[in-house]
DNA sequence: GCCGGTATGTCAAACTCCTGACATGAAGAA
DNA sequence: TTCTTCATGTCAGGAGTTTGACATACCGGC
């Protein structure tokens, strides 16, 4: 299976501890785990960070464009939401003019809570990839999109 | 934040949805779901089938060292080992002559299951680095390898 | 022998996430 | 207009995952 004259790595490897299957989810469990205890401080879930990060970013996003946004589903974001609203961190409302999506936009409360920690995620973030070169991290981002690109056709 | 001349990019992004943990998200995401999909014809889920692999490849393994293995915890292995158990597909001997720990082995039936979809997850990992170089892919794994031990120190 | 630290198995509660299903609203075709 | 199609919001159920807690079992030094 492997070459030991010039040492690669075949796309069919022996062993599922060295699929890329195995790898991306033992980096997604490490990250995940890091930001549960960072955010835990701050009240907060993952999930709940990723939605407040992402509305900052695109303000007025409906319910189910939050899923896509976050690669969830409507149902998921829609409790996760529940919980932000009852928090007091994001508003929707009740009722809209035109069609059926209601716009979420952060609550000031919402913003300065996710300026509270984003220091903390974004310092996780900057040691997990401290050993990477530059030139390498560029590569490894686009490889994620690649990846993730081949499996959404 | 960006270079124009070499096209560098930093490792502090200006937007949240360039950062590493949005793309390893993705990517873990796309594959979760397409293996979802897959495993659902079989009647398995996902964490199912990492029991059923990491046990082909080491058996006898106890609880705590399959939540270690698959990087969750005692708890949730354990449920899912359950729902294993009742369908037959791994053992666990009721009573130990040394210690707790109870070796788990995967029955005939599990491992006819685990062969059956194989080949169905594989392929969904060979398209998913179907573009990818097999240098870059060989650097890849090693990043992904870094991440996570950046994080578990 | 005794005791403290470590590892394991298990229970309980809460949260996240999924699938399946249904109702509502918008947009376009017949 | 009416109907079909699609997107959205929501409810219900089930599976996975976590934290917290507790009891049990080994293993070290005392």
């Amino acid at each position: 299976m492997k070459n030991p004259e010039t040492g690669e790595t075949p796309h069919t490897a022996s062993d599922v501890t060295s699929h890329v299957g195995y790898r991306l989810k033992r980096a997604h469990a490490a990250l995940r785990g890091a930001m549960d205890r960072a955010l835990r401080d701050h009240d907060l879930t993952v999930p709940q960070y990723a939605c407040l990060e992402v509305l900052a970013l695109r303000p007025g996003l409906s319910n189910a464009e939050l899923a896509r946004a976050i690669f969830v589903t409507r149902q998921s974001v829609n409790v996760v939401l529940r919980g932000l609203q009852d928090a007091g961190l994001v508003t929707r409302p009740d009722a809209v003019e035109h069609g059926r999506a209601r716009p979420i936009h952060l609550t000031d409360e919402g913003l300065r809570r996710l300026r509270a920690v984003q220091s903390r995620v974004y310092a996780l973030e900057a040691r997990m990839i401290r050993d990477i070169p530059a030139r390498r991290l560029r590569a490894l981002l686009e490889d994620l999109d690649r990846m993730a690109d081949a499996l959404e056709e």
